[in-house]
DNA sequence: TATAGTAACCTACTTATAGTAGTTTACTAC
DNA sequence: GTAGTAAACTACTATAAGTAGGTTACTATA
C-alpha cells in the first residue's frame, strides 16, 4: 500500500506547467488523495466532487481515469487487504509453532489495523458514523452477556475486567463471522454450529476451568 | 420484533374508508413495510420514494412520522437487535452449566439469524451488495490462511474441511471484533492483543493439539 | 345541522451528489 | 506550422433525501 506516496507523486505533477499530466501519475494522486478522504469520511461521506476538488481537477477526469465511486473505493480496499494478507503470511511464515505463528499471525493484523485506523475501519467494517454507534451498542450489550457467563462460571477468575470484555467481545465476532459464513453453507444446522464454537472454546475431552 | 403483523395492520387500515388512517396504526405499518425493504435491498438501496409507494401514502406522511430514513433505520435495527438479545439471555439463563449456556445461547444466535436471514444481514453486517463480495474475499483469503495453519499443524486432523474452514472463519471474525473493541482501549499494545487470542486456543497449561 | 379546529394527507419544490455529453486546450510528431 | 490526440473543461441529467405550504375529511360543540 501506498508504494508512492502523495507528497512525492504531486511533486512530480507540479512539473507540469499547464496542468497536463500523464495519466499514470493522474491516477496515483486520485487514488492516494480519495483513500485519505474515505479514511477521514468514510464511502457515503465522501463525494466525487469533494475528491474533485482536493485533486484540483475537473469530475469527468476522475471518472474517465477511475471509473466510478464504487470501483475507486474496490481498488482502495483490494489493495490494503492484498497487504494486510501479504503481512500476515510472512509473519507467519517465519514463525515455526503454532502457537508463535498464532501470535505472530496476529501481531501483524493488529499492527496493521494501528498503523491504519481510520482507513481500516472505513475500509472494512463500516461506513463513518451512521449505525455503528447503534451497532456498537448492540454488540456491548451482548458482549456483556458473554462476560456475565464468563465471570460467574470462574473460567477466568483471576483475569481483569479488561481482559473479559475483549475477550467477550472477540467471541461475539466469532459467531457473527460464522454466521456469515453459514450464507454459503447453509445446509448446516444451527445446532451444528453452536457445538463448533462451544467445543473449540471447551473441549470435552479437557476440564473446564483453568 | 413484529409484536403485530403486515398483514393484520392492513386489514385494520382498510376499515378506514378515506385513507385518513391514525398515527399509530400508520407507523407500525410504515416501519413493517420499511423493514421488508430493507431486508430485501440494504439500506443504500432502498428509497424513501418506493417506502412512500408501498404504503401508498406521499413522502411527507413518512417523514412525518418517522423522522428521517437514517432514524427509520434505526428503530427497526434497535428492535431486532433488543429481541436477539432477549432470545439469547433466555436461552442462556434456561441452562445450567458453562458448556450448557454457550450451546444455547450459540443455538439461541444461529436460530435467529435463520428466521431473518436477509433482516441479519441488511442490519447488522453490510450494506447490500457493493462491497460485501469484495471483502468476502478478503476474508476468505484470511481465512484459508488460518486454515492451512490449522491443517498443517494437525491439532484438528481428524476434522473435516467444512468444519476448519468455518472455524477458520469464526477466529478471524474474533480478531476482527476484538480490533473494534480496541478503538475504545487504544492504550492496549498489539502484543497484547496478540496474546490474549492465542491464550483463548491454545491454553498454556494444556497440551496443544487434542 | 352548520362551522371551527385539527389530524392526516397532498403537490410541488429544494438540495446534494453520482455520473455524462459534448467541447476545448496544449503537447507531440511530422 | 499543422494534424492528431491526450488531458482537461463547462454544463448538463437523473436520482434520492428532505421540506414548505396548502388541502381534505373527521370531530366536537353551538
Amino acid at each position: 500500500m501506498s508504494r508512492e506516496n502523495l507528497k512525492n507523486i504531486e511533486k512530480q505533477i507540479s512539473a507540469y506547467k499547464h496542468g497536463k499530466v500523464p495519466k499514470e501519475l493522474r491516477i496515483a494522486q486520485i487514488v492516494l488523495t480519495a483513500r485519505t478522504m474515505f479514511a477521514q469520511n468514510g464511502y457515503t461521506n465522501s463525494s466525487m466532487d469533494e475528491l474533485a476538488k482536493r485533486v484540483k481537477v475537473s469530475k469527468p477526469v476522475i471518472y474517465e481515469l477511475v471509473g466510478s465511486k464504487d470501483n475507486l473505493f474496490k481498488m482502495i480496499l483490494t489493495e490494503a487487504g492484498q497487504e494486510l494478507q501479504e503481512r500476515i503470511q510472512n509473519a507467519v511464515d517465519q514463525a515455526s509453532s503454532l502457537e508463535s505463528k498464532l501470535k505472530a499471525g496476529g501481531l501483524a493484523f493488529f499492527n496493521f489495523v494501528k498503523e491504519h485506523r481510520q482507513l481500516w475501519l472505513a475500509l472494512f467494517v463500516n461506513d463513518q458514523g451512521l449505525f455503528s454507534k447503534d451497532i456498537a451498542l448492540i454488540r456491548k450489550e451482548q458482549s456483556d452477556l458473554v462476560s456475565n457467563l464468563i465471570v460467574s462460571s470462574n473460567a477466568f477468575e483471576n483475569s481483569s475486567l479488561t481482559y473479559i470484555s475483549g475477550i467477550a467481545h472477540a467471541l461475539n465476532g466469532a459467531y457473527e463471522a460464522l454466521a456469515i459464513w453459514w450464507f454459503d453453507h447453509p445446509e448446516i444446522e444451527p445446532e451444528t454450529l453452536a457445538n463448533w464454537i462451544t467445543e473449540l472454546l471447551l473441549p470435552t475431552d479437557l476440564p473446564l476451568n483453568r
